[in-house]
DNA sequence: TTGTACGCGTTATCAA
DNA sequence: TTGATAACGCGTACAA
């Protein structure tokens, strides 16, 4: 009778002289239903502009209608191009997305996501990297029944679990360019330990290193932690080295840009004496000066494609894509070798 | 009976002799209830683990334990920041963020809200510029009865509903530092038309122009959009102007580096030949060379008072600080003035 | 194909 | 200060 409030399924019971069940039949696209009360439900659903209540939904189905991002502070540009290609899916659904930060070193982890997915029931979760590289994480959402989606840098779960890109092959091919260009010294800034990324990119280093018959020097690879710091204190090191080597790939961006900063600082013109290749294809990439050669991974689409692993009916969604291509992105900061 | 199933508050009543109200008392802090009672009731819930269930909770009041965050598109950077700061206060609550970004612009956005109020019921939503700046939000908010705290360059709601910068003096200060450096010749990049963070930083450009008796020259003001592309148009048009000006203030950091691009492109050594000056103090801000000026506005610490003024009980949270202070970050794009 | 009766886990009413 | 009972709005056995 109130007017101010929602429309309950026993409004659209009672218009349409139905019972309550009908109309849950009718939302729930229950195959058995005369297909006349059903357009007579669908009706008195448009007319009232009925919508179902989620939280009593929620409580019934003990599930709610709403999708997880758990990750642990990646990178700003990473996270957000995750957020958007979600939520470009969920806009025309009845999903919502929830943020759900963690802190990996904690002890109590595990516990906190544990809590996190039994008190909440999320439909499903993504899990970023790289806490999505842990298995415990996984069975763990097993285990409670959540639906879940994991992001990383080369499949490492079955294909209904998983969005990967390939960044040993992406790696390859971005130091192969870096050989074509005539070098031969090329320096490599690793990312942290424990970062399955950083593995798969230092492999790729050492593929196209491989490929172009080059021996590995120890010397010529620094370790770094994905920040702009890092990569200016691991170019100190590399550029220190006589000879110099004229050519480093980066880890990513930030560090890319860190190498670039501090080559600058040097005197050193980029990319003539010191060519730089990073990878991510952030915005800095282009902004900076000269702009950066990098490998962009398709992170919104990525995005896009687990969102749908997750809310789908487990159809072909299941059997969709789940391995992405990178691609190199040229700018001005390769140049050919000169010595 | 069920050993894998969570306790309810069934569970809990039965084992502490009690009824369900009472449990419920306990759990809500109800100030009338025996002390005896109350030790005892909470003495089983520690024991079992009792974590009472959010859906049941959520559908019984009505109103959800979510904070919403509504947002149209502003720079990744801000939107992270104040996902940070929100939070950094959520995460020892029973409240979890949900990210609902909205499309300015869409003629529905309004009912695009509005249904997602009436439908989430979120227990309160932070709004982010611009829309923040749309008053037909926030009554609509006042209409649905969800707390609401809005994010903007300026006050310009009550303290209670309100996190702002001010942005003016910022901007004021920042180009009197230009003043001080010996530049007369001062180029403005403006903000987009309709956002109020361009008016309000364009308005103190012009008041630091008057502090320092430098009349206004319309055609030392140029467009822009916020983009670094807008950033690149702004300065072509700038730097064909003969006498070229000697600094430029950018409204934000991504334009600043569109200046600072094209700058280069031309030749021109920054800061000998140009200082530049941004907004925002983004992380690109300290990567580009040289190293950004730029305005710092305390996203993060601004997002916290907001959350702290959702999930508080109105008592001194309302009257908590709602204006913050900006500092200038001298950096390395700022160089006396030459001629 | 449809309806009845009840459960989901919590809070609110009101009497005791 | 406490408790029985009824909401909250939807889904599901099970019966019809």
């Amino acid at each position: 009778m109130k007017k101010s409030a929602q429309a309950t399924i026993n409004d659209v019971a009672r218009l349409a002289g139905v019972s309550k069940k009908t109309v849950s039949r009718v939302i729930n696209r229950s195959p058995l239903l005369n297909e006349e009360t059903r357009e007579r439900v669908e009706k008195v659903i448009a007319e009232i502009g009925y919508v179902p209540n989620p939280q009593a939904r929620a409580l019934a189905l003990r599930r709610n209608f709403l999708i997880g991002l758990i990750h642990d502070n990646p990178n700003p540009h990473m996270v957000l191009n995750v957020q958007h290609g979600l939520l470009e899916v969920l806009r025309d659904t009845e999903f919502e997305l929830i943020v759900h930060p963690v802190d990996r070193g904690s002890p109590t982890m595990l516990d906190d996501i544990r809590r996190f997915l039994e008190r909440q029931r999320p439909y499903g979760v993504m899990l970023l990297p790289p806490i999505s590289e842990n298995d415990s994480l996984a069975d763990l959402c097993s285990e409670i029944g959540t639906r879940y989606v994991r992001m990383g840098s080369a499949p490492f779960d079955e294909a209904g679990h998983m969005v990967a890109s390939n960044d040993r092959e992406a790696v390859r091919g971005a130091v192969g360019h870096l050989v074509e260009m005539g070098h031969r010294r090329i320096g490599l800034v690793l990312g942290p330990h424990g970062f399955r990324s950083a593995f798969e990119r230092s492999q790729g280093y050492e593929a196209a290193m491989e490929d172009a018959d080059i021996p590995l020097q120890r010397t010529l690879i620094a370790q770094g932690d994905y920040t702009f710091e890092s990569g200016m204190r691991a170019a100190e090191r590399l550029l220190d080295l006589s000879p110099r080597p004229t050519a480093v790939f980066c880890s990513n961006d930030a560090m890319a840009a860190g190498v670039l900063h501090t080559a600058r600082q040097r005197g050193l013109d980029v990319p003539r004496d010191l060519s730089i290749v990073g990878f991510d294809d952030t915005t800095i990439a282009s902004y900076l000066w000269p702009p950066l050669t990098t490998v962009r991974w398709p992170i919104a689409t990525m995005a896009r494609a687990a969102a749908l692993k997750l809310i789908g009916d487990g159809e072909d969604e299941e059997s969709a894509e789940s391995l992405f291509v990178s691609t190199l992105i040229r700018r001005a900061s390769v140049a050919q070798a000169t010595d």
